[in-house]
RNA sequence: GCCUGGGUAGCUCAGUGGUAGAGCAGCGCACUCGUAAUGCGCAGGCCGUGGGUUCAAUCCCCACCCCAGGCUCCA
């Protein structure tokens, strides 16, 4: 908050802006936690606080602003457009229009809309509120079905508020809650990105609209800056790093979502897949192995053929018996549990278990590996006792960081989602696990936040999310108490007062699925993975011919303690050879020549550092290859 | 599934109603070099699939397949 700004009193016509130079340039103000038009006269005794452009919530109403002149564009350029909402976004805006006769917009018309976008701005038109009777309501928008919808939907007597634009040769008026900026003149850094289709209410069901998205900033700087990022994320694509590094593909013969793995990424996600191995195993899980197709019943007795079967396979027929592909791990590792009488004494049992699922997403949800059908989920189920559960779930959530930090990400945030309206258990045992839950959750100290109400039925949960290099947030390791599973099977084990209890169950994962953190890796490093997971860690460059052989010494001391190399002949230019090794992200690149040969050292180019060293002794080079291994890091 | 865009050489892409081009990668020859592209040459394509229009289709039309972005962060 910057202080007061009672000045801006002064009736519903705008106030000017002047005195206090600190507060020239507001967009807005703030009075009573509300947002309102710098022209909103505040009632006596309240403050105002003014809004500036580069602020969230300033962007936030220049972005909305944006919006509205995007759409007064679109209503000039076809006219009988109907509008639906046109909101702000994080990163900018959008707005979902019906056009008229079967017309649609083409990644062409950007160019169209964009330059009457900048008419209506260099005209300089006022927006102006307007509040409307929920009775004259209907006639101002009565040829605008979607708005027509959404007055009706508001309760009886709720003033509607209406923003209109006057400008050259057209008008314009939403019906819109506002805040907006005064002029359209207060606008003007931004760009339209793309055309999208989207649903009136985002049901299927409904109208398809089209949707065009776009950007708006306080300055062209802050708008430039933006545009670099979305660069970045395209250049840190996993997808196109897949194919550039030789990853992976997606091919067609298989079918969408379903990738196969070259040598070079199959090495990342063994090594991924050996690491979660060894630390569930020293962690106190106990490794299970069950198969990927199963008779259909245990899907319905999991109750997952009820609420899942969308995304599950499709039934295969065999031997007059119905079996269906994997798509939880969960009701296979009850098996395991209920596959003999159970004591207390046995509990807390994690059985854990590289996991591989199969689930028919929607063909338009995939991505990548990020979102596919057939995924390997570092999947455990433990079992314990009510009085165990407490301890668990801090465990859980301690271990997930431990093995997320392991990979070098540090920014991590959760969500606790709680108890739904619609649930299944005991409220009691709600509550347990949900302070079970919250309580891992300080523990642990990461910052966390609750989603009312957004648990499964079955079950309160942990998400967390990370963010990655260049801010983008992701979601991995969940953590879910179940209530529904151990009561659908009947678990049971005999406790110390001789008596038969359910179990408690939860279910977690850290990196998700072995395929989706994968991606999430390459996109944090750009490609250039610490050493540990690099798939070929050094590569040997000899100068010239005559240094090769002293090269082949130099592969062997390093292959000899476990390291991957790799090396390309003298027969060509050594600069393109380094840039070779450059372009496929190798974290050392060793250049040998006489020099080395006479002393026993070697050039090193590090992955990360702009200057090459001379002279490092061959021995001090593996050592540091080897720790940086051990350390898991990047070259140092 | 639906809307938009796209499918041309291994990769990135250009192109035209008269059966196709570049750069990189690959292969060959020469160059033997100290930290991000040496030169020359060669080879490489059912222009996503099927149908239609046409004397003639990679190009125009229809259908299908595949890929990408998006599909309520409320008026």
């Amino acid at each position: 908050m910057r202080g007061s700004v009672g000045w801006l009193r002064g009736g519903s016509k705008m106030a000017p802006v002047t005195g206090d130079s600190r507060l020239e340039g507001a967009i807005a103000a703030l009075i009573d936690g509300s947002l309102v038009d710098l022209a909103t006269a505040p009632q006596d005794g309240e403050e105002a606080t003014p809004v500036y452009p580069d602020s969230d919530a300033g962007r936030s109403i220049l972005r909305h602003s944006t919006a509205h002149v995007m759409a007064q564009a679109v209503c000039d350029l076809w006219p009988g457009a109907r509008l639906a909402i046109g909101p702000a976004t994080d990163e900018g805006f959008y707005y979902d229009f019906d056009l008229p006769e079967g017309a649609h917009f083409t990644d062409d018309d950007l160019a169209r809309i964009e330059a009457r976008m900048r008419e209506i701005i260099s005209e300089d038109q006022p927006f102006v509120r307007e509040e409307v009777s929920r009775e004259s309501g209907p006639e101002l928008f009565s040829n605008q079905p979607y708005k027509l919808e959404i007055i009706e939907e508001l309760a009886d007597g709720e003033s509607l508020s209406v923003y209109r634009n006057d400008g050259v040769g057209s008008s314009f008026v939403d019906l819109c809650r506002g805040p907006h900026v005064r002029s359209t003149a207060a606008l003007g850094h931004f760009k339209l990105l793309k055309v999208a289709g989207s649903y009136w209410r985002g049901d299927e069901h409904r109208q398809q609209l089209q949707r065009i998205y776009g950007t708006a900033f306080e300055s062209d700087q802050a708008l430039a800056n933006h545009i670099e990022m979305l660069a970045q994320a395209e250049a840190r694509d996993h997808r196109r790093l897949g194919t550039e590094l030789d990853l992976f593909h997606f091919p067609s013969e298989i079918g969408g979502g379903l990738p196969v793995f070259h040598p070079k990424g199959a090495l990342i996600r063994t090594i991924l897949e050996d690491f979660s191995r060894s630390v569930h195993l020293g962690g106190g899980y106990q490794p299970v192995w069950t198969p990927h197709v199963t008779r259909a019943e245990l899907y319905e007795r999991s109750g997952h053929l009820g609420w899942y079967s969308d995304v599950m396979y499709p039934p295969l027929e065999m031997e007059g018996a119905e079996y269906r592909l994997k798509p939880m791990n969960c009701p296979m590792h009850i098996l395991v549990y209920a596959s003999r009488g159970r004591s207390y004494r046995d509990l807390p049992m994690r059985l854990f278990e590289l996991g591989t699922v199969y689930r028919f997403e929607r063909s338009g949800v995939l991505h990548g590996l990020a979102r596919v059908r057939g995924l390997t989920q570092d999947d455990a189920h433990i079992f314990c006792t009510p009085e165990q559960l407490p301890g668990e779930l801090e465990a859980v959530v301690a271990f997930a960081l431990e093995v997320l930090r392991t990979f070098g990400l540090t920014d991590f945030e959760a969500e606790l989602s709680t108890r739904p309206e619609k649930f299944i258990g005991e409220v009691a045992d709600w509550d347990h696990a949900t302070a079970a839950l919250e309580a891992a959750l300080i523990a642990s100290g990461i910052p966390y936040r609750i989603a009312e109400g957004e648990g499964a039925f079955y079950a309160p949960k942990i998400d967390i999310h990370l963010k990655d290099a260049i801010g983008r947030r992701w979601q991995v390791s969940t953590v879910q108490v179940d209530f529904q599973l151990p009561t659908r099977f009947d678990l049971s084990y005999v406790g110390a007062d001789n008596e038969r209890h359910h179990p408690h169950m939860v279910h977690r994962a850290l990196f998700g699925s072995v395929e989706r953190f994968m991606a999430i890796l390459i996109e944090h490093y750009a490609g250039a993975l610490p050493v540990w997971l690099s798939p070929v860690q050094v590569m040997v460059l000899p100068v010239k011919d005559a240094n090769q052989s002293y090269a082949g010494g130099v592969i062997e001391a390093l292959q000899a303690v476990g390291v991957r190399t790799t090396t390309i002949p003298a027969g060509e230019p050594l600069g393109a050879r380094i840039r070779k090794g450059k372009l496929e992200k190798i974290p050392y690149i060793l250049v040998v020549g006489d020099d080395d040969m006479s002393q026993g050292t070697v050039g090193v180019n590090r992955s990360g550092h702009d200057k090459p060293e001379r002279g490092v002794s061959l021995s001090a080079l593996v050592e540091e290859v080897t720790t940086a291994v051990r350390n898991r890091c990047a070259p140092m």
